[in-house]
DNA sequence: AACCGACTTAGTGGGGAGTT
DNA sequence: AACTCCCCACTAAGTCGGTT
């Protein structure tokens, strides 16, 4: 709560129209109130709180549905660098994050090795905090804790999936009628109004085509969906012989394994 | 044992989800 | 599809835990 309301002062005070991206921070509430006095981060925290949709309330919402599994500790370097980053851009204003990081990664290798060893103890002691906090942790989760590792598991997987389907080129799904309608449209009106406007707009010009001239749209769509068509059976086919079968959409597995007529092999497929 | 992937930090640019 | 804004990969070095 100190952090919201040094925030909301602050925010109170100064005007921004820009905001800074990394509001993520804000949520794992790893931005420490000491930190946010420094004007460095105290600016960075109001362009976030300044912005349209991280209101207060919005915040509070985030930090009040934080679960309490123990974050992993940082390993030495990290660590190291926790303590020089705020001297190395004092001394580098201008420098980048990236920047910043090279700074202290060459700081590092001259660092005294009694140092390097105090910094390995207290790495040491935290995480063996938090084992002792994992496990109890684990062995106190709440139904919503069990289902929020869930869905954490699946998002993973399902992201992993995404990014190896995008990577190996699998085709994109074939735009609607109306995703081809706003696509012939949308330029010609881009510069009339606010972006929803012009949505709404086109909506609503969607719903008042006559059925004739919507069918100009949806003859357009059909034809990419067969292009579609086309073109996953192509890929997949491909996938197959590659074996990468992981990244192959599960209804094609099954019809397969039906076409197979292999209760075997369907109920493995099934599996995956 | 050797290897690999995932994870730790923060800022940022870019990807992608959500919106119509 | 275009746009906004949320979210994530990237970058550094080191470490853990699982797999080969």
């Amino acid at each position: 709560m100190a952090v919201a309301s040094l925030c909301k002062s602050f925010c109170s005070k100064l005007q921004f129209t820009s905001r800074v991206s990394s509001c993520i921070r804000l949520r794992d509430s790893s931005l420490k109130t000491e930190q946010l006095h420094s004007q460095r981060s105290t600016l960075q925290v109001c362009h976030i709180w300044a912005g349209p949709t991280y209101t207060s309330s919005k915040v509070l919402e985030h930090t009040s549905t934080q679960d309490n599994k123990p974050k992993h500790p940082p390993n030495v370097f990290i660590m190291y660098l926790q303590k020089v980053q705020e001297q190395i851009m004092k001394d580098h204003p201008n420098a980048s994050r990236k920047e910043v990081i090279a700074i202290a990664s060459k700081k590092w290798k001259d660092v005294d090795p009694e140092e390097k060893s105090h910094l390995a103890m207290q790495r040491k002691d935290l995480f063996e905090k938090y084992k002792d906090d994992m496990k109890s942790y684990v062995d106190n989760m709440t139904p919503e804790e069990m289902k929020l590792e869930d869905r954490r598991k699946q998002q993973k997987l399902a992201k992993k999936l995404k990014t190896a389907r995008r990577e190996l080129g699998m085709p994109k799904m074939p735009a609607s009628a109306f995703c081809c309608y706003m696509a012939d449209q949308y330029p010609q009106h881009a510069r009339e109004d606010a972006v929803t406007r012009v949505f709404k707009k086109l909506r609503d010009q969607w719903n008042n085509l006559s059925e004739s001239e919507q069918e100009k749209y949806k003859k357009q769509s059909a034809q990419r969906s067969e292009a579609y068509k086309e073109e996953i059976v192509r890929w997949e086919k491909e996938m197959m012989e590659m074996g990468r079968f992981d990244v192959i959409r599960k209804s094609t597995l099954l019809r397969l394994a039906m076409g197979n007529k292999s209760k075997k092999n369907q109920k493995e497929v099934e599996e995956l």
